[in-house]
DNA sequence: GTGATCACG
DNA sequence: ACGTACGTGATCACC
């Protein structure tokens, strides 16, 4: 008989992995989260495709105190919580293992490689070839002739698995299996807690072991090695051996197995298929080759879609209370409880009885669209009740896309073939979304702010920002000519030609031809960013060129000839704003991108002169002053700060002031600038190496200002530390408006991923809370607009500035009406405070 | 398609 | 020994 084949399964590894890799919103239909064990019966049912094994068993850590904590009581205390969503799949899971006939591993105390380690070792003995599957690179210390590793790599949203077996560790490490924990004993691994020794990385720890083999080996030829190296191992050699005992594996667990009995069930028996159907799986059911019971409803649900005239459209849906629509690939699609038609989507005009009447309620998904493709037909779209694609986003804003079908499948765990099935779900989707929403306490957030910006969002697309095409058309001109000359300059310098714009190319002349010293690299190659290059600047005159020839390019092809090219037939650049793509709430800009229009330096500011007023217009410019400090001073109700912004002091030059404990009256420019720093520094989360950086500061300088910043405003300590703790307890943050983010970098075994999302949860909430602040006040511009019969629009929005477009007669009625409704559009424990300027050009209005 | 760079708040 | 502030989008080179 051949030998039989056992699939091992690191189950916790496995189940992890899939939370963090399926990234959706699943749940069952009790609400449950599913993501994990979807992900994981869905890798399971792939690798028992792919290996055929006889038998599966699957291991779990118990975690208990056992003799290897209290080795080195900090091992692995960055790993101990589990976020909640992920806590409450276990059960799940475990009862769907349980349908599958599966054998479950788990031992007070034991980790679940411990577990693995040992089945495999008990396979050796009994002749038993051994799978593990596992992500966890540290399983392929188990590695022998008859146990290979399935290691699972996330590659682009996808899970894949490679077979490795003892030749692919030697082809891709350079050293045998079971020599990798030497190697991890040496460099050590910070989100395990193991210490490794100090000074030795990855680099030299494989070099030493491919050398000498093992720790014993390598320290009974210690006199071999030279220089510090030497120094480091020795001074190191307890923490060595020590995390060579953290990393082993025990292959000796008291563990009870029968592998006669691991057989396993993956067919469509009615246990596996009532289990599936608990948990909502329905597309593996189909897979299972069982039928899947929500194509009978989808059926029994389907209408007869066909293409009608607009106005068989609107003898159709003139009496419905509440209608679907759904506009894709120019096909505009109308359901209401029985009916599902399409017609063209520039009819849409011939529809207006329809799409004008408020009584008719509209469920929609992609409503800016909408809304868009209405203005452009001079008709207005009424009655707009839902809109799933912003519902969704609010109740997951960390997605990549939304897509209706998508939705779909997340909310109602039904997939759709067609673009006609989805639209006849957006009823069942609303009504989902909405008790969601409720749930989260987003319904407000919903109803009041998101889905009337929608509209206000497709108005500022639909009138755009007037651009001055004679004075762009020469200020790229007047680029062009510089550009030449520096290019010749920069030659001249180099010796020879090449491609300034090739970050490879240059990094060839600067640190290869021209000798200059490399501080950083990159990926692939010499970095020579701006930061490097302003650092070497002393060094070489074509470094100064570089930088400017870098500006000057910048300026002419992003902003010169790329707005050129964006400037549509009515005179007027149309960006399109996007609702649903920023995790904390703000809005973002594309094609073009009129966010990120030049100002802080000079020559980019001129930009500003070709975005104009219309003839017989002005712009006005309302921006907040120091929003997102106001937030902080609020949110985190701390009294110094909340005390500066009711008397209007200078933010800057009072945390100044405190930070170096002198009179205001004394403070410099520089002190000035740098609390800027801090002050910004806070609200990104901060760390003192970066504050170092970007002030041109020691560390331990950085490191003095912020805890004298934290003294001083400990309102604000007292907040970021209770945020962090709060985001770690629930697994996500939220704004004042009840927007959430979840945070799933929190509970990473990689402590640079878990600090990551220490700072999203310090500054979300902050950022976040502006970005709602700003939505209601554009809501209430933009109604004001409209009530008092003004011909003034918005038609941008910066995060923290809002532009509109008025006629030179309503100038100062728009201007008061954008001051009230930006300082009145929350009320929080200071004041809000806008700057309003008005004038002929974007420059002129700031 | 991805990474490097750089524009903005 | 490493990595190093939050949130975006456009352009270019290069695989």
């Amino acid at each position: 008989m051949d030998k039989m084949k056992l699939l091992v399964i690191d189950g916790n590894s496995i189940i992890n992995r899939a939370f963090y890799g399926v990234k959706s919103a699943l749940t069952n239909s009790e609400g449950v989260p599913t993501n994990a064990v979807y992900g994981f019966a869905n890798l399971l049912l792939k690798t028992v495709a792919d290996y055929a094994p006889d038998g599966i068993v699957c291991a779990f850590d118990r975690r208990e105190p056992t003799f290897r904590h209290e080795m080195y009581s900090e091992y692995k205390a960055t790993r101990k919580g589990m976020p909640e969503e992920l806590a409450v799949q276990m059960p799940l899971l475990k009862n769907l293992l349980a349908a599958m006939d599966i054998t479950c591993l788990e031992l007070a105390g034991y980790e679940a490689d411990d577990i693995i380690g040992t089945v495999s070792e008990r396979g050796r003995e009994k002749g038993v070839d051994c799978i593990i599957l596992t992500g966890d690179k540290d399983d392929l210390q188990l590695i022998t002739e008859n146990t290979k590793v399935a290691l699972t790599v996330t590659k682009n949203h996808e899970t894949v698995t490679e077979l490795m077996g003892k030749d692919e560790v030697i082809a891709r490490y350079g050293v045998a299996p079971e020599k990798l924990i030497e190697v991890k004993a040496l460099m050590g691994d910070s989100s395990d807690n193991v210490p490794g020794v100090k000074g030795i990385g990855e680099k030299s720890a494989f070099e030493l072991i491919a050398n000498y083999g093992s720790l014993e080996a390598l320290y009974e030829n210690i006199e071999d090695i030279k220089g510090s190296k030497k120094e480091k191992l020795l001074s190191d050699k307890d923490m060595a051996f020590l995390s060579k005992t953290l990393v082993t594996i025990d292959k000796n667990v008291p563990v009870e197995l029968d592998f006669d009995k691991t057989g396993y069930n993956v067919t469509a028996t009615e246990k596996l298929l009532s289990a599936l159907r608990y948990l909502g799986f329905n597309s593996i059911i189909k897979k299972l080759g069982a039928p899947d019971e929500s194509e009978n409803i989808k059926s029994a649900d389907a209408v007869c879609k066909k293409e009608v005239s607009a106005a068989e459209i609107i003898r159709t849906f003139s009496k419905s209370e509440e209608i679907a629509l759904f506009l894709k690939d120019d096909i505009l699609y109308f359901k209401n409880g029985s009916e599902l038609l399409f017609i063209a989507a520039d009819k849409i005009g011939e529809a207006a009885q329809i799409i004008e009447n408020e009584n008719i309620k509209k469920v929609t998904f992609g409503l800016k669209e909408l809304y868009r493709l209405c203005l452009k037909k001079d008709i207005v779209l009424r009655g707009a009740e839902f809109d799933a694609e912003t519902a969704v986003y609010l109740l997951n804003p960390s997605a990549s896309g939304y897509t209706l079908s998508g939705a779909v499948y997340e909310l109602l765990k039904t997939e759709c073939q067609h673009d006609a099935d989805c639209a006849v779900k957006l009823f069942e989707l609303k009504d989902e979304a909405v008790s969601r929403l409720e749930r989260l306490n987003m319904e407000k957030l919903y109803r009041e702010i998101e889905l009337p910006l929608t509209k206000v969002l497709a108005e500022m697309e639909h009138r755009g920002f007037m651009a001055d095409k004679a004075a762009l058309l020469s200020y790229g001109e007047r680029l062009g000519v510089e550009l030449s000359e520096l290019t010749e300059a920069i030659y001249t310098l180099a010796g020879r030609e090449f491609n300034i714009n090739s970050p490879k190319q240059l990094g060839e002349i600067l640190f290869e031809e021209l000798g200059l010293k490399s501080r950083k690299k990159t990926k692939s190659g010499y970095s020579t960013d701006a930061a490097t290059l302003e650092k070497l600047k002393g060094v070489h005159p074509i470094v100064e060129l570089i930088l400017q020839y870098r500006g000057v390019a910048k300026l002419k092809s992003t902003y010169a000839d790329g707005l050129l090219k964006q400037i549509a037939d009515d005179g007027r650049i149309h960006s399109t704003f996007l609702q649903t793509v920023t995790q904390t709430g703000r809005i973002s800009s594309k094609e073009p991108n009129l966010q990120n229009i030049p100002v802080r330096k000079e020559e980019g500011r001129e930009l500003r002169k070709m975005f104009i007023a219309k003839e017989g217009y002005s712009l006005i410019d309302g921006d907040y002053s120091q929003i997102e400090l106001r937030v902080l001073a609020d949110i985190a109700r701390d009294p110094e700060m909340q005390d500066a912004f009711l008397h209007d002091e200078d933010i800057h030059t009072k945390t100044a002031a405190e930070v170096f404990n002198m009179h205001p009256a004394f403070v410099t420019p520089l002190m000035r600038t740098r609390a800027k720093a801090v002050n910004f520094g806070i609200v990104y989360g901060i760390g003192d190496y970066s504050l170092s950086e970007d002030l041109k500061i020691s560390v331990s300088e950085a490191r003095s200002y912020i805890k004298s910043y934290l003294e001083t405003y400990h309102g604000v300590a007292e907040y970021m530390e209770k945020t962090v703790s709060k985001a770690k307890e629930k697994g996500f943050v939220t704004t004042a408006f009840n927007r959430i983010r979840y945070i799933p970098e929190l509970s990473a075994a990689n402590k640079n991923i878990v600090a990551f999302g220490e700072r999203v949860a310090r500054n979300t909430p902050i950022q976040g809370t502006a970005a709602d602040i700003i939505k209601i006040a554009m809501i209430r511009v933009s109604d004001r607009f409209e009530k008092e019969n003004m011909q003034s629009r918005l038609i941008l929005q910066i995060h923290d500035e809002l532009i509109a477009e008025c006629p030179d007669t309503e100038t100062e009625r728009a201007a008061a009406i954008m001051k009230e409704e930006m300082e009145n559009a929350a009320s929080l424990s200071v004041p809000l405070k806008v700057d309003i300027n008005a004038g002929k050009s974007w420059f002129d209005a700031k």
